[in-house]
DNA sequence: CGCTTCTAGTTCTATTTTAAGACCAGTTTA
DNA sequence: TAAACTGGTCTTAAAATAGAACTAGAAGCG
């Protein structure tokens, strides 16, 4: 390709967001470190990566302050991958992606794994978006309002 | 590359969720039909994407059923991309994600879009996760219920 | 201790994606 | 009726990805 345009200076937190875990692996990489997966090897063979793969993603990664290393916890030489608090700050979005694909991805009879409370063992129930005075809000209810004006990424090439 | 693996088999609907709309482009298409682009040339100028890559895109989210088209509303003889039902239902996703990078990507002076409530102007609460009995749950809250055991893509490809 | 195996990578290459621009047919506007 | 706009397709080059081969240091084993 040529190189793939950032999205980083579009003004819109969506956009800057996907700039930096909007690729094909992060999200699955965070998501099995908020499971307790924490080593490149158990990396590898969880996602099924290669591993040129995992090092640059696991290394964009950390210096992203997403994910940090540290000793490994069974007092071996190696060192294990885990989430900063910025990285913890992305459980929400991988509840939404999950909540979306078992609703509108899968067949009513198909296995998947599933999210639950750990104190009730109970299904974890839908995310939902309330407003201060605690009316629901949905899509219909909500507006991004712009902001001042960026030339926006193509003109910004010009 | 070599043909990017899919995730669509790995028993995670979180996984499956990516395999669908997890590339680069798909969810800021999404965000822009949210705030209601709908045209081909608006979404190509606000993206700021190459024509080529939009009408790809916008082929797959339609053969996915995220997108459909629609006779322009405006009379012309074109057409208009508009989110299906299961498309609006990414509503969270972009939310949880726009959170997320207002929050950590951001200096307190740099200016960005803002998400309001329509009827109080208000800016949007953040997301929770809450239990059935109304406790909020954080991911210490949480655990992941594997399914029965596919093996995994490594192990599938072999 | 010495040998083998494991871990966590790096390097290499073939193939696919992507970006970006040229080109084009049908539609609308002047 | 000509000019400009819309919504694409086609072509090309540069870059990302997958997958395999290779490697240095750490662990395990007899």
């Amino acid at each position: 390709m040529a190189k793939r345009v950032s999205h980083w200076n579009a003004g819109c937190p969506v956009a800057r967001a996907l700039d930096v875990i909007g690729d094909w692996w992060s999200l699955l990489i965070i998501r099995d470190a908020f499971d307790g997966v924490r080593r490149f090897g158990e990396l590898q063979t969880s996602l099924g990566i290669a591993k040129g793969m995992l090092a640059t993603r696991l290394r964009d990664l950390t210096d992203r302050g997403i994910l940090q290393t540290a000793p490994a916890s069974d007092g071996s030489a190696y060192m294990e991958y885990v989430l900063t608090s910025k990285g913890r700050g992305l459980f929400l979005v991988i509840v939404a992606l999950r909540q979306w694909g078992e609703q509108h991805l899968y067949q009513a009879d198909e296995p998947r794994s599933s999210m639950i409370d750990r104190h009730t063992r109970a299904p974890v129930p839908r995310l939902q978006l309330h407003a201060k005075d605690g009316r629901r809000l949905t899509w219909r209810d909500t507006e991004v309002l712009k902001v001042a004006k960026d030339p926006g990424p193509a003109a910004r090439r010009r």
